[in-house]
DNA sequence: ATTATAGTTGAACAACTATTCAATTGTCAA
DNA sequence: TTGACAATTGAATAGTTGTTCAACTATAAT
């Protein structure tokens, strides 16, 4: 076990709770997946997406119109969200109708959501 | 109503859904600070460290050997989780020590972590 | 007082990312 | 086959962001 390594620029204080805390961190890349997953997320843009998509299943144009932006750069952001699993869609004709991928989602929304107008109230 | 306002550039294809949800969608800052508090858990290194305070409470210097990092990046990284309301401190002496600030982000950490297992399996 | 250590801070740089623009694909209708 | 439209794509640009570096504050010990 190393103590001071590469890039530390200082010395352990807790020992024991540190070696104790890395022994239940999760897989680096499981860490690395997760913080790719809350990114997609993060963007205005995208979380107003996951939103409407929400309530209903959208084509590209309708959801240019409600959010007020161009097909284009709806069209590269349901890309990150088609790469990132968050939503699926079916295609008819010339039209491709976008919904949520999973169930899981909605629920972290919702919890998201919870958790900001609980800390907006103090 | 308008239909074809300044930015969008194509026509309403299904009014009548784009209203309904239109109608629907959250105050547009609330949605603005919930893609905010997604942003600050999609970075890895906050990820970590939300991971590891998870588990126990700690201080700078732990964390910054935990995650083989300069005690400066962890404090930056600190400040934005503290600004955001993700976590709280305490000081004793010269020491700082972190901790969750609310358990809303555990469950959400959760769920996410959820998603990202079962997507990965298929 | 002086020294050492925990932590914070601001500026700067490099890497990343969201939107725009222009061009392109694919499908439908005339 | 020609024109119109939904959607996608790649390159470019402007804005954002994470880490580093150096300087600084605050607390404790000698």
């Amino acid at each position: 076990m190393s103590k001071n390594d590469i890039f530390c620029d200082c010395d352990v204080i807790h020992g024991e709770i540190v070696e104790a805390v890395r022994e239940k961190m999760p897989d680096e890349s499981e860490l690395y997946d997760l913080a790719d997953f809350f990114k997609v997320l993060g963007d205005s843009t995208r979380a107003r997406i996951i939103c409407a998509l929400d309530e209903s299943e959208m084509c590209v144009c309708d959801l240019a119109v409600l959010l007020n932006m161009t097909k284009s750069a709806i069209s590269h952001q349901l890309r990150s969200l088609k790469q990132t699993n968050l939503v699926k869609y079916r295609k008819e004709g010339k039209v491709v109708y976008y919904s949520l991928a999973d169930y899981h989602v909605k629920e972290i929304f919702e919890k998201g959501l919870e958790h900001i107008r609980e800390t907006i109230k103090n």
